[in-house]
DNA sequence: ATCAATGCAAAGTCTTTGCAGTCCT
DNA sequence: AGGACTGCAAAGACTTTGCATTGAT
């Protein structure tokens, strides 16, 4: 059993809930994307698979995820809630194309100390954090599609 | 007329739009949140102005308000958007506490250089960003409510 | 027996679009 | 006249809830 399912394990028997198949399947088709993730990309991903699991137990499994800390959620600004697999080593943070929709990873020591200092001096406990930055990247705008809008 | 008014207005003009009555409308509610306010925020208080501007005509000038620079979007993970003024000269950023909800501003240089040198190394060119903490208020903590969830 | 979990269908929220009428240039 | 703008009503996209049934302990 993954590190993962197992905090999800602990979690759910913490709380006197069950690991399901179909609470196994989510977890599965979660931890098969390579990065982010809406709550309508992980239904369509387990609706064809071979054991479908419904959209309304997608989404109640969703909050068990985050609060066992097995996923994180990203806040992009397009509406809909994306989320990604907690990494609890790596916080990196997310550069987001505006002509192309790529998404870039990147990771700075001082930043991450900087949000902690920033925590401290509010006496603020942090739980998660995310740093998104929107802007063109450098093929786009080689493009010329920096100029659009 | 304030420099934020002169911002849209010249927008406008830029692409064969006009400041409406209802546009001006638009720019002296969002003026009036001191802090952030969602889409919804905004068509509510125009409700009850004196000169009620509907539901579409508010969402169809977000977009503009955007562009103009005269609010930016930040990022929270409740999924309706929000949005704050525009300041291009204080980057403030959130720190949001999941017990009562409070949003604490704060500013460091240093982080704002980090995000830039992000920026560089990658050859993202940024126009915009956001950076969000969220966690539990010294206040909350002291009342327990930190374990709450 | 009890309480959790599921799927279906329906409802809810926030946001967007189609359309006809109005206003400005 | 031509194009922009508005409001209404309806549609859309994403998410949540009510309920009857199934399943685990």
């Amino acid at each position: 059993m993954t590190d993962r399912a197992t905090r999800f394990q602990d979690h759910l028997s913490r709380r006197g809930l069950r690991l399901t198949p179909e609470r196994r399947a989510i977890l599965n088709a979660a931890e098969s994307f390579p990065r982010h993730f809406t709550a309508e990309e992980l239904v369509r991903k387990l609706y064809r698979g071979r054991a479908p699991v419904s959209r309304p137990t997608v989404y109640r499994a969703i909050p068990l995820l985050l609060e066992a800390r097995v996923l994180r959620q990203v806040a992009f600004t397009d509406r809909h809630a994306h989320f990604e697999l907690f990494r609890p080593d790596c916080h990196h943070e997310h550069l987001i194309c505006l002509g192309c929709g790529k998404i870039i990873e990147f990771f700075r020591p001082i930043l991450e100390n900087e949000l902690l200092a920033a925590c401290r001096r509010h006496r603020f406990h942090p739980r998660g954090h995310k740093v998104e930055i929107t802007g063109y990247c450098r093929r786009c705008r080689e493009k010329g599609k920096a100029a659009t809008k």
